[in-house]
DNA sequence: AAACGCCGCAACCGCCGAGGT
DNA sequence: AACCTCGGCGGTTGCGGCGTT
C-alpha cells in the first residue's frame, strides 16, 4: 500500500513502512519521545528521512490513534466543522480526538465529498447546487400539495441560499405556474403557522415584481398582503444591508410573533462560530448539534404546537419536498434517497436532508407568520 | 480463472511560516 | 536582511484490495 518511492536520494527508504521498521520507530520514540525528527532516524538506525518518520508516527503509530470507521456522529462533526473551517483538515482533527487529518481528509474525500455531490450538496459550500436541482420534479412535487403559496415560499427559501443568483427563467416559469396554481386556493393563507422566512435580495429583485407584474398575483400586494409584503421587503433589506438580525419590533406582526419568540443565533458569523465551537462530544440525538454548528443562521423561531427550535441557516435552508426527493447519484441523475446502497449513506443522507429540510406545512400558511 | 476497473488509504510532494544564525 | 532548518499543512499519487464482467 501507499505511493511507490519516486526517488531513492541520498540512499533512503521510501514506500511503505514495514512492520520491523514500525518497531524501530515506536521503540525509539518510546525512549527518547517525539522530536527531533531530522536526527531521529540516524539515531535509530532507520533509513528513512525525518519528515517520513514524523509521518508515518503521526498519522499511524500514535497509540492515541483511533483506528476504525468513522461514526455517525464523527461524520456529523466533520461535515459541520468543514462548513465552517473548509479544508482545515489539522483544526478539525483537533475537535475530533483519535483522528488525524490525514484519515479526516481521506475520509472527506473518499466517503463524504461524494456522498453530498450525489445529494446535490456542493462539497466546498455546503449549499444546494441549485444548478443540479431538478426544478420541475420540485415543482411537481408542490403541485401535488396543491399549496401555491407554500410552493413559493419553500422556493424562496430554496433560493435564499444562492449567494449569487441571476435572472432565472426557470424562476419566471415557476412563477407563472404558481400563479396558475393559486386560483381557489385563496383560504390557504388563512390559518396562522409559524415559520421562518429567509428570502434573499435577489429573490425580493426577482419574486416580488414577478409576481406583481401577474395579473394572478396582483391581490398579495393590494388588501390584506400589502402590509406583510412591505414588511417582507423592509426586513430582507435590513438582513441584507445591516447582515445581522434587524430589530423586529420595527415590523408590524401578529401577536404570535411578538419579539420574545425570536432567538437570535450566537453563531452568527465564521468567526464567531468558530470561537464558539465545542469539541467534539458525541450526542445522543444527531440533530442537536447540526444548527447551532451551522455558522451561517439569522435566527431562530419556535414553532407553534411545538418546543422544537428550527433554525435555518444560508447554507441549510432548502426545501425538500416529502414526494419527490432529488437525490444525485454519481451520474446527474436523480435517484430516490430511499435508494442508498448502503446503512451508513442513509445515515448520512438522513442528517442532510434534516440538515437541509424547510417544511410548510401543506394546507396552511400565513405570510404574516413569515414577519 | 483471468482481466478489468474502481476505490480506499498510506505515504509522498511541495509549499509555507516560525525560529535560529 | 538573507539564508537555513525544521515542523506542519493541504494536495496528490499510486499500490493493493475488491467487485464486476
Amino acid at each position: 500500500m501507499g505511493r511507490a518511492p519516486c526517488c531513492d536520494k541520498n540512499g533512503l527508504k521510501k514506500g511503505p513502512w514495514t512492520s520491523e521498521e514500525d518497531v524501530v520507530l515506536v521503540n525509539y520514540i518510546q525512549e527518547h519521545g517525539p522530536g527531533n525528527w531530522r536526527n531521529l532516524p540516524k539515531n535509530a538506525g532507520l533509513q528513512r528521512c525525518g519528515k517520513s518518520c514524523r509521518l508515518r508516527w503521526t498519522n499511524y503509530l500514535r497509540p492515541d490513534i483511533k483506528r476504525g470507521r468513522f461514526s455517525f456522529e464523527e461524520e456529523e462533526t466533520i461535515i459541520q466543522l468543514h462548513s465552517i473551517l473548509g479544508n482545515k483538515w489539522s483544526a478539525i482533527a483537533a475537535r475530533l480526538p483519535g483522528r488525524t487529518d490525514n484519515e479526516i481528509k481521506n475520509y472527506w474525500n473518499t466517503h463524504i465529498r461524494k456522498r453530498l455531490l450525489r445529494m446535490g450538496i456542493d462539497p466546498v459550500t455546503h449549499a444546494p447546487r441549485l444548478d443540479l436541482l431538478d426544478l420541475s420534479s420540485i415543482l411537481g412535487s408542490y403541485v401535488s400539495n396543491i399549496n401555491p403559496a407554500a410552493a413559493l415560499l419553500n422556493l424562496s427559501n430554496l433560493l435564499g441560499t444562492q449567494q449569487a443568483l441571476n435572472v432565472n427563467p426557470e424562476l419566471l416559469r415557476l412563477v407563472t405556474t404558481l400563479s396558475s396554481l393559486k386560483q381557489g386556493n385563496q383560504q390557504m393563507f388563512s390559518q396562522n403557522q409559524n415559520q421562518v422566512c429567509n428570502i434573499s435580495q435577489d429573490l425580493q429583485n426577482q419574486l416580488v415584481p414577478s409576481l406583481q407584474s401577474n395579473p394572478q398575483f396582483q391581490n398579495l400586494f393590494q388588501d390584506d398582503f400589502s402590509p406583510d409584503m412591505a414588511n417582507l421587503k423592509q426586513l430582507m433589506q435590513m438582513i441584507n444591508t445591516e447582515g445581522n438580525l434587524p430589530n423586529m419590533s420595527n415590523f408590524s406582526s401578529p401577536a404570535s410573533y411578538s419579539q420574545e419568540n425570536i432567538v437570535p443565533n450566537s453563531n452568527f458569523g465564521p468567526e464567531t462560530a468558530v470561537s464558539n465551537l465545542p469539541s467534539y462530544v458525541p450526542s445522543s440525538t444527531s440533530n442537536s448539534t447540526v444548527p447551532e454548528l451551522a455558522g451561517n443562521s439569522f435566527f431562530q423561531l419556535p414553532l407553534n404546537n411545538s418546543n422544537v427550535n428550527h433554525d435555518f441557516g444560508f447554507d441549510s435552508v432548502l426545501s425538500t419536498p416529502h414526494s419527490s426527493p432529488t437525490t444525485l447519484n454519481s451520474s446527474g441523475t436523480y435517484n430516490n434517497i430511499n435508494s442508498s446502497s448502503t446503512e451508513d449513506e442513509r445515515d448520512l443522507e438522513s442528517y442532510c436532508s434534516n440538515l437541509l429540510k424547510f417544511e410548510i406545512p401543506d394546507s396552511t400558511l400565513d405570510i404574516n407568520d413569515y414577519m
